[in-house]
DNA sequence: CTATCAATTATCCAACCGCATAATAAGGCC
DNA sequence: GGCCTTATTATGCGGTTGGATAATTGATAG
């Protein structure tokens, strides 16, 4: 009698969890966390449902992963910019800001699954941990990349302005992902530039991108 | 035989329609889209979930009719704001910006209910519209009042400005949101203002916080 | 070539989902 | 006070969910 069930590869477990991970991803990106059921998951992963369980103890570890995955994506992009940059601090500064504003940063998925996840951060201690790391990880290093670039360590001035620049970034992080249309290649990543650059009182834009025909502000008409 | 039926009264139609919405965004708040059933809604509203179906047509569009409770509840805030502000367009910009990072805007709940429903405006064509009009209607509004403030109308000068001050006032809005205790009563609104002030080139923070201790920026040992 | 082991599939289950419909009673009207 | 409308409750249905368990089979070692 001829069996009807699905032939297979056995894979190292890497393989395997990274495909149900992607997978999460994609349905998450998609359809909002609702989406990723354990059937949908597995089947876009190639396999069959049961085997989640068998890598994952519950659904709720699987999208922990996921989210742990997206996390550390990010991160270490921005970790990697820095590591390749030139030893001037503004510069330091601007390609931070320009990495953090850029692909693949910046994409049409990004946003979705973030605020898909942050209600279960809300939850999860684990997730809850995942997200106090990564988000407080950037605001630091943004910090420090402020204070090289300042000179000065009064560390509550230092605060407010990271606040205030994370703030610009985080705002046109998340109208570069919602609308990717509405923005020119590299009108972004100029406004990012010369908002900092307004709340720091420094010129980050300058070296990069001399040409740009719109300052963000004139300076002429209101400052008399 | 005595009846075991549960005892009720009835209410006008404005009443459970309500009750229906703000029981949905109460669970959406606490629990996720996927906490919002449609037995917890109506449990929470105090009523069987058979009569949600009786108000609403499906569950779908009781979503729908509590997203845009959620966002007409914003925008009468800025609006009514607007309307009691003086006529001086540097107090006008400072008030709107004050308002979009004071209470009832910035709440512990209103971020992972934004959060929430963002996925769900991806999907169902109603909410994106709803979303569509009451975002632009922000952005503008805060464009027109920069336009009144400089005095000057290059489109595309302002339209960039909006952008940017518009990125700082959602990345402060949702740093306040999440976490609410990190900042001081003022210091989200201080921040916000300083911040603006600093991309417009204009100094709104002086005339309503005239004391605060801290500037966002020296200007000094950078300017050099 | 065969035995062994675990990676994978297949099947089942209780709980819950949104929705439909029937039964009931609350409250206004005359 | 009896009646009538309909707001509200009660009940049931088909489908889906996450999870548990049993059956199978691909790879590997000897």
């Amino acid at each position: 009698m001829p069996s009807d069930r699905k032939p297979y590869h056995r894979a190292d477990e890497d393989t395997r969890r990274h495909a149900l991970i992607n997978a999460t991803l994609a349905l998450v990106a998609e359809g909002g966390a609702q989406a990723a059921t354990v059937r949908a998951i597995a089947h876009k992963a190639g396999v069959t449902s049961g085997l989640i369980r068998h890598y994952f103890s519950s659904k709720d570890h699987l999208m922990a992963a996921a989210y742990a995955h997206l996390m550390h994506r990010m991160t270490a992009h921005s970790a990697a910019v820095l590591r390749t940059a030139p030893h001037d601090p503004k510069a330091r500064l601007a390609a931070f800001v320009t990495a953090a504003l850029s692909p693949p940063v910046v994409d049409g998925e990004a946003l979705v699954l973030w605020a898909a996840f942050l209600q279960e951060t809300h939850r999860d201690p684990a997730m809850r941990q995942t997200h106090a790391q990564t988000y407080l990880a950037f605001r630091d290093q943004l910090q420090s990349l402020i204070a090289d670039l300042l000179g000065h360590s009064d560390a509550q001035a230092l605060r407010r302005l990271a606040i205030a620049c994370n703030a610009v970034i985080d705002g046109l992080w998340m109208e570069g992902c919602a609308l990717p249309n509405a923005f020119a290649p590299e009108e972004l990543v100029d406004l990012g530039l010369r908002a900092v650059g307004a709340i720091l009182g420094t010129d980050l834009a300058g070296g990069l991108l001399q040409t740009s025909p719109l300052p963000l502000t004139t300076n002429m008409e209101v400052q008399a």
